[in-house]
DNA sequence: CGGATCATTGAAGTCGGTCAACGATGGTGG
DNA sequence: CCACCATCGTTGACCGACTTCAATGATCCG
């Protein structure tokens, strides 16, 4: 099952009969207020599996960030594939703690962070799936694309877009990151980031 | 095992060997940053699992409101468990799921929300366990008696104690609420409240 | 090349935070 | 039983970080 950039698979609210694994490119979920605010929830990436929660409906949109390539089974089909594949069981559970992780970590962002902060937090959560050491050792320029606007960036965090461009060239001129593009960024100083993103003011 | 009030029976960052299952009172679950600020990431009830995430350490601190009760079993224990009742199984992925979806609602809360929305989604949040009915409907007043600090309740939604406070406040000023004694507060308009947690604006 | 979209920058405004004082509450001991 | 004190909650005045509104600049595609 292929869906085409800027699409949405999963529609908050639906009736969710379904869940899916994302087996290729990225996706953004989120949800919205009746008045348009609008709050992304995450990031999903190859292996994620989506729309799991086994409640009536989705609580998210879920809208491919460049093409996306997925799996789509019945919720009923759940026990039949956990029967067969007995590893998944495991995996099923990891996947959701894991998560739950990911979210307590989000909460704290969104509800303690400055501005700083969350975009630091947020570079260095898109740089660590790269390379998870360079960021504790003091190790050199780390380049990373991202794959979604300053209005995901932004509600992702929280933020305005003003805030975050503004944040990013706070940065910039700061040295801790270089810009080429809007979408490649380059984190010139990884282990300040990662400081600032955990909120330690180094002198 | 029992916990008095105020005691920690979790620690945020110490090595993951247990998990627990709440039989008795509430708790707050927070994490620290190192500065001091702290964002309250769940309240638990009686029947939550805490600490499940697989993690090598807890992600946060679970602390008693009020007395409670626990029963700890270690890690490795889950499997054999799970074995013993089957039902667990389907128990602890429903557990999972169902708490996602709470939190991808506290992102939205914290991420978007106004103060005064933040208040109203909690004063329905505590509502709810209660009386899930009488929110929708325009049903009559509807006492509930919070178990925690303002503090908590700041740290929770992402605020200061003094706008809790002050928002507390203005809801009474307005005629929402009724408080008596800080911990006890009637919902005079749980519809109002309701569709103002949601960010819809009645004229 | 041209127009639409996205990103950046600036100026002004606002919501919630900070600092500070006051009031209420509840537990303790005289 | 009540006075005392510590803690918690409320209220006010001011401030600042982020938002809002608006204009300009960059980038992408047809």
């Amino acid at each position: 099952m292929v869906v085409q950039a800027g699409r949405c698979f999963i529609q908050e609210g639906a009736p969710a009969h379904d869940f899916y694994v994302l087996t290729g490119g990225r996706a953004k979920l989120f949800s919205l207020m009746p008045d348009g605010r609008r709050q992304i929830v995450g990031f999903a990436e190859v292996g994620d599996f989506l729309g799991l929660a086994s409640s009536e409906s989705y609580a998210f949109t879920a809208e491919a960030l460049g093409e996306v390539t997925l799996c789509r089974f019945p919720h009923s089909a759940i026990d039949r594939l956990v029967e067969r594949f007995p590893r998944l069981h495991g995996r099923l559970q990891q996947e959701a703690s894991s998560e739950l992780v990911k979210m307590q970590a989000r909460l704290m962002l969104l509800g303690r962070k400055t501005a700083r902060e969350r975009l630091a937090s947020f570079l260095v959560e898109q740089a660590s799936p790269c390379c998870a050491h360079a960021l504790k050792d003091e190790h050199g320029p780390l380049t990373l694309s991202l794959p979604m606007s300053r209005t995901d960036i932004a509600d992702y965090l929280g933020l305005t877009i003003e805030t975050v461009s503004r944040t990013f060239s706070l940065f910039r001129k700061e040295g801790l990151i270089s810009i080429r593009g809007a979408s490649s960024v380059t984190l010139l100083s990884p282990g300040l980031l990662s400081d600032m993103a955990g909120g330690i003011k180094r002198s």
